[in-house]
DNA sequence: AGCGTATATGCTCATCAGGTCATATGAACG
DNA sequence: CGTTCATATGACCTGATGAGCATATACGCT
């Protein structure tokens, strides 16, 4: 389980990261929240630690999970060599359509 | 193999996505710039296919690939809900940094 | 038609990850 | 100190998936 890809692959481990990125949650709270076997929810904490993304913090016998920024960072950073791709797309696009626009101005649908 | 998150777990098939954000390609330019044999090439290109990630083109005997955006987009747009989380903490950092320098002036170790 | 090139598909195998159940650890509190 | 609450860990099973190999399809050229 290398890549900060394959941790966030898992449903549930994302669930749980949209959880805890709203604020620090006790395993009990993401349990109940989550309608997720105790268990289950202890083994993707687990995961998600040894991943970096998530620290433990002890209250008594509670251990409160929070967030931690780096891998989910790493991922953006590698989206970001396609946004670039997205604007010149969505140019495109929008040549496209201004294109067909000037070529059929039958049609008075253009408000 | 149903989420964005899924298809991108895959080390070879993210190799190919920055491949293609560069432009388009045919299978055996992906094949030979990744050194994978070609049966491994086209099966990712059909899991990226279903998935939305890519379209391919008919050139001859060659199917050249290009990017489509959607997919990519759907997983910045999750991402979005940490990046407020970011910044507060990059904040939150500098602030406990700020702290412990202000109330522990002994040791002179800061340059 | 026949051959070479380019790509796709089907099959088998091995691996791995997640769910579940049982159980262990550990703290609080009477 | 024994019980209860909160969490972690280990074992087993099962399903999914990627690699590799063989083979199929399809186009172009002579």
């Amino acid at each position: 389980m290398e890549s900060s890809f394959a941790i966030i692959a898992e449903p549930n481990r994302r669930a749980i990261l949209s959880l805890l990125a709203v604020s620090e949650q006790s395993v009990g709270e993401i349990e109940r929240r989550l309608r997720m076997p105790q268990t289950s929810v202890s083994k993707h904490l687990r995961v998600l630690r040894n991943a970096g993304f998530v620290e433990s913090r002890v209250d008594a016998q509670r251990r409160l999970y929070r967030l931690r920024p780096e891998p989910l960072q790493e991922v953006d950073a590698w989206l970001a060599q396609f946004r670039r791709f997205w604007s010149t797309h969505v140019d495109a696009l929008e040549r496209h359509l201004d294109r067909i626009a000037e070529r059929e101005p039958k049609k008075g649908k253009v408000r």
